[in-house]
RNA sequence: GGAAGGGUGGCCGAGUGGUUGAAGGCGCCAGACUCGAAAUCUGGUAUAGUCGAAAGGCUAUCGUGGGUUCAAAUCCCACCCCUUCCGCCA
């Protein structure tokens, strides 16, 4: 959420990231709001402080046996006015809210403009893609004919767009989390969490997923919603909090499975499971002082960079531009790594810088020693890595000739020493 | 699910419907004392809105939302959360 006093005095600069974004907001009812708002205040502040006053009097005149009758029917008339008054500026303030909560976050200036995906720029590009003296295969054939993917019962039990791991299958992936936690916590200095896996809607205000993106999620029947991320409920950790200055930046690493309903992504990657309803993640969440949020996006993203150089994936990382960014973001990172059975690269990791959109929205804030204030901190996150993502680009980046799958050194250990993954006999 | 108790400032804790944004204490900050520190003493220590060039003023906030009243932390109702006990349960 954007600062209504920030808006009033930034015009130009709210259009053109508007315009930016290819989001179509008309501003002229925020400001109109916004005036409405401030006149029903300054008229409830005037009142009530009448009220307070004469109030007192009227306590003065009873203890001294002073009739004050007269005096208080003048204010039972104020009294009436004033309850009107409460409701008015209670709904002129959730008008504006709602106006507001639904403006997306200005871009960085750093951040390219354009459209779509097609604009988004490489930034670098890491390691070499496999060359094979076969036509190698996508993940979804591997991983059934090692039977390690079972995606037709899965079909059976709950539905499409979700997979049963089997075997070394459902171990290599819960190695890959218990590697990413250890490089994370152990390596880049992260402390480790295990959130809720389902959040209130308070919380999904506050990372910007509500009200706007309800359709994205699973809401159960006692009004939670299954988190889409761990970045809502680490995010959300500090929720209405002031932390100090000196803390600044907190580092927090989860596993969690990710649920989301997938609206609108119909015939879009139905194989395999690139998307699913369910999968499992391992997120990188920051909070950071405003000042440095920048350096830390980079150190972010360099984090998760090296969870697939350890695994020896190739990769490249883009910048997303104005027009392919998440609402919520100042600025995003996608890390895409290579997949030679599609030939093509895919989104493994997202990482943004919100600055304080989410900061404002869920009243995160830190005490500024020097100036005694108390300021939103910049929240940053993402992926480190999308488990099942990292799976698949094992599976089709390692794969050989004969249709097993070889596995990364760093995660044998992790994998009882299993070096390769064959058909079973 | 049932029963009981409780939610007040960074923390602890007082608070008979009427100068209570809220006693007292702890903590924190500044100053005095000291060669320095501790102890002691003095002062300051919330957030947001609004008016103002500023100093400062005004308003709101005692779990949340409503109600009663000229006036609510204080009375009434609903909800949320926490604790304990019972039931159920991994």
């Amino acid at each position: 959420m954007l600062d209504i006093k920030w808006i009033t005095e930034n015009q130009k600069a709210l259009s053109k990231a508007l315009k930016d974004r290819g989001a179509t907001v008309d501003l002229k009812p925020l400001f109109a709001l916004n005036d409405e708002r401030k006149k029903l205040q300054i008229q409830f502040d005037s009142l009530r402080n009448e009220q307070n006053q004469k109030s007192q009097e009227i306590a003065k005149l009873q203890k001294e046996k002073k009739d004050a009758k007269e005096m208080i029917a003048a204010m039972q008339k104020v009294a009436v006015r004033v309850r009107q008054l409460g409701p008015e500026i209670t709904q002129a303030e959730e008008e504006l809210n709602k106006t507001l909560a639904v403006i997306p976050n200005i871009p960085h200036e750093s951040v390219p403009v354009g459209k779509d995906s097609a604009d988004n720029k490489e930034i670098r590009v890491w390691g070499k893609k496999p060359v094979f003296s076969f036509k190698p295969k996508e993940h979804d054939a591997l991983g059934e004919t090692l039977g390690i993917l079972d995606f037709e019962r899965a079909a059976k039990i709950s539905g499409a767009r979700f997979t049963l791991y089997r075997g070394l299958g459902a171990k290599l992936e819960r190695a890959l989390i218990n590697f990413m936690l250890d490089v994370h916590t152990k390596e880049n200095g992260y402390e480790e969490v295990l959130p809720p896996f389902m959040v209130n809607a308070e919380s999904l205000f506050g990372t910007g997923q509500l009200p706007k993106f309800e359709a994205d999620l699973f809401k159960t029947t006692t009004n939670h919603y299954l988190i889409p991320t761990a970045e809502v409920p680490v995010t959300n950790i500090f929720r209405d909090e002031i932390l100090a200055e000196e803390k600044l930046p907190v580092k927090m690493t989860a596993y969690t499975p990710c649920f989301r309903s997938e609206a609108g992504s119909y015939g879009k990657d139905v194989k395999g499971l690139i998307r699913q309803h369910q999968f499992n993640k391992v997120e990188l969440v920051k909070f950071a002082h405003p000042d440095f949020s920048y350096n830390e996006l980079e150190s972010l993203t360099n984090d998760a960079e090296k969870i697939l150089q350890k695994l020896g994936l190739p990769y490249r990382v883009v910048v997303l531009c104005t027009g392919d960014m998440g609402f919520s973001s100042a600025k995003t990172y996608d890390i895409e790594v290579w997949l030679p059975g599609q030939n093509a690269w895919r989104e493994i990791s997202s990482c943004s810088n919100f600055e304080d959109f989410q900061a404002r929205r869920a009243k995160i804030r830190f005490k500024e020693t020097a100036s005694r204030k108390n300021r939103y901190v910049h929240t940053l996150n993402g992926s480190g890595l999308a488990v099942g993502r990292t799976v698949v680009a094992i599976l089709e980046n390692y794969q050989q000739a004969d249709g097993s799958v070889k596995i990364p050194e760093v995660l044998q250990p992790y994998l009882d020493g299993v070096g390769v993954i064959t058909k079973p006999v």
